[in-house]
DNA sequence: TCCACCCCAGTCCTATAGGATCTGAACATG
DNA sequence: CATGTTCAGATCCTATAGGACTGGGGTGGA
């Protein structure tokens, strides 16, 4: 994440290679996805190719190719000859179809995961639900957003377990949303100690060993998520 | 997909404006798109920026858009500072995946979709099932092209009339590569009277109304497929 | 024969420049 | 006051140029 900073590099190292030398696209893609969860960019707010060149010091081209990667996650829409603006917000039926499309994929991610399932990676999903429990809550975006990290981790851990890239790239697609769905309504986080329990249900289900626990520890988790994350939500 | 036919335009357009200005990486793209499809990038070949951009007649600027566009696709894979390369062929373990992948999504897209069915979506895919039949079905790839695109939109209509946006991004995720499978081996279209018959019982199923027999006729449809598609495997 | 070094072509990456189009505001006109 | 026009700025899009690195081939020396 942090960028070495390239002129800085002490003349003792052998070749005066840069750690990692880092090309400038990835780093203005990071910056404009740390921008969309931030909520610094509004949705339906247009994304300015030469305006985002300008405030990160760079030239057009990265940031060019930046957004044409950031587009395919749904955080950014592209209209030809017209530029590139931050996908709108979330109403109550993106939610429920965002709820049904996990439904149907996380439950099996859980019971492929757990037919191989190894003790290492359960240290990591055991991790993923302890930094869950420490993360701090506050109201502001910037001390939950450490909650939301691990909550995202603990999922994608699971995903990648189950050793099949296409369930990864198909829990991928639906990522980059998940994240979005807590602003809509700015309630922030108002069910961490239920959401909690049902992570660590899940992760004792995986340790147990028995598949069809985990799917339907899963499938319970997702369910109980939405229908808290309704009721929560604004009358609107 | 069809462009509209530009004869109804008056004369008195002012000359030279196409109809519609299209955006030179567009243009890159569906190019790349096609040799890719075509087999004409083999598996594992690096696709030079700057050859590429020689090649089309453009500047590398275009290209590096389309590239980075067909990267979240799975087609090509990048390197940061090394360039882009057609992505590996299909081993027996990729397809079994993306089977399992397709298993997970398929039906449940077939039960939503099942229960919001319109005439007109009706008519759409029976519409696909006909080209499907229609479509001729030679050794080289330029002849069962047409029956690979009827097959992709029969699934891709189907996603889409769910009603889901994540739905259809999780089936997009996987549907790149779907095209590819066929590919490997390069065995060619060996099981087309299986798959129609398979194709029409999904769609009687659709078209009774029944979300649970929808559901079971596509999941029946993909396991199918995956025993036939490993039966022809060559053995390697 | 084998190894170290150098040169060079190819490539990726970024910056810069310029053309075409769109937007919005100021201005003129009925 | 309403409407049409003009013009300047912003923006998108593409081409071009140059810096930095990589890999291969040739040359000279051990």
């Amino acid at each position: 994440m942090q960028l070495a900073s390239t002129g800085s590099v002490p003349e003792g190292r052998p070749a005066g290679r840069p750690v990692s030398r880092q090309v400038l696209a990835d780093h203005v893609y990071e910056e404009l996805l740390a921008s969309l969860m931030d909520g610094r960019l509004e949705p339906g707010a247009a994304v300015s190719i030469d305006g985002t060149a300008r405030e990160l010091d760079v030239s057009p081209t990265p940031v060019r190719e930046a957004l044409a990667r950031l587009e395919h996650t749904g955080m950014v829409r592209r209209v030809a000859l017209k530029g590139y603006r931050v996908a709108p917000v979330f109403t109550q039926e993106d939610f429920a179809e965002l709820m049904e499309a996990r439904l149907a994929i996380e439950p099996v991610n859980a019971r492929l995961a757990c037919a191989r399932l190894t003790p290492n990676h359960l240290k990591e999903l055991e991790q993923a639900v302890v930094d869950l429990k420490d993360a701090p809550r506050g109201p502001s975006f910037a001390e939950f957003r450490g909650y939301l990290e691990a909550d995202e981790r603990f999922h994608r851990l699971i995903a990648e377990q189950t050793g099949n890239q296409f369930m990864v790239a198909a829990y991928a697609a639906l990522g980059g949303q998940i994240q979005r769905f807590r602003l809509f309504g700015g309630v922030g986080i108002t069910d961490a100690d239920h959401a909690i329990a049902e992570h660590q249900a899940v992760l004792d289900a995986l340790a147990s060993g028995d598949p069809q626990k985990a799917e339907a520890a899963m499938a319970e988790h997702v369910r109980k998520v939405r229908g808290r994350a309704i009721a929560d939500a604004p009358a609107d």
